[in-house]
DNA sequence: CTTGACTCTGTAGCTGACTACAGGGTTTAC
DNA sequence: GTAAACCCTGTAGTCAGCTACAGAGTCAAG
């Protein structure tokens, strides 16, 4: 662990990593590390004497920190937010706490909406299964849904609030 | 409900909807409705003889079935596919079925996810609660998880395989 | 001293599901 | 008969989070 620099002029302190290494290191690919840079999530780096940036181990750390709050649900933007304020050591903790009870709260609508439309397709399944499906036009999956109401706007508005699916992290 | 079609030139069968009616009446935009056009969801509608898309209202039924699937995980490629496959009357219910369980699969797989976040974030939030924060450099979100393993490759896996979240259908 | 792996910047493209516009024609209500 | 409200096509833009490339420089090994 105490390896000397390995050909890099400097070897102020501890061990450099180079892009590549970091990325295998990580397991996030050289782009999006140049990528996360750009979006001013990780500072810029220190470089070699020929413009490598010469990355020290902290930025592990980092990139851990990083995906952990992306998997739990904040937006790069977000992070990028409460790195900042960390980097200023402006009294981040209220405000990110706040933020993350906010995220707890959109996480538990999630996951309701996701079980209501779970339970409501095995029941579709279910159905399927009991009866011949001949006589439905779409396969039952209209005619044979016990969910709530017909064709109407007010059927489809809880669905828009959430076709955004994807993007909602 | 029998009121003859208003001043269109023919009056086939029923009345007819402009496609603002349409997107009134599902609560869909006009241009969301031309977009699932063009990606073949709602095949080529009649017209009237200025060009007007001219929608029998059976329309309705099938725009709730896109949202219903829509909701329920589907892609519009993959409603795309189920409507065609309905179209030509092709047994379309066994593959449908396959695709719904394999819906559910990922329904499933998707919340078991989503609640494993959920938890993490409401310990460490736990956390923070219960002790001060000062120590911490990033808030605890990093040092105070109780989580799968630290900044090795090992953690970030899964994490990536799950960075596509979003295009997860 | 050359080959190949690595790195750099900058820009463009991808996915999914739309939305927004420009620049027209059509209908309807007054 | 005219203005508002609707409709048409076609193209481009949006969001997030990357990925892919082009064209160039750098480094380690044989």
């Amino acid at each position: 662990m105490l390896k000397t620099a390995k050909q890099f002029g400097r070897q102020v302190e501890g061990r450099t990593l180079r892009i590549g290494e970091v990325a295998e290191a990580t397991g996030i690919s050289v782009e999006a590390l140049r990528f996360y840079e750009r979006r001013g999530l990780l500072g810029r780096p220190a470089r070699t004497p020929s413009g490598y940036r010469a990355y020290n181990e902290s930025v592990l750390e980092r990139l851990a920190f990083i995906k952990r709050a992306q998997a739990v649900g904040f937006s790069l933007d977000e992070i990028g937010e409460i790195l900042e304020m960390h980097g200023r050591g402006e009294a981040p903790c209220l405000e990110v706490r706040a933020a993350a009870r906010r995220k707890l709260d959109e996480l538990d609508a999630r996951l309701r909406e996701l079980r209501r439309y779970r339970n409501e397709l095995a029941r579709t399944l279910a159905d399927w299964d009991e009866r011949g499906i001949e006589e439905g036009q779409f396969c039952g999956l209209i005619e044979h849904s016990h969910v709530h109401a017909p064709a109407t706007a007010a059927t489809h508005a809880p669905a828009r609030k959430q076709t955004n699916q994807g993007k909602r992290k």
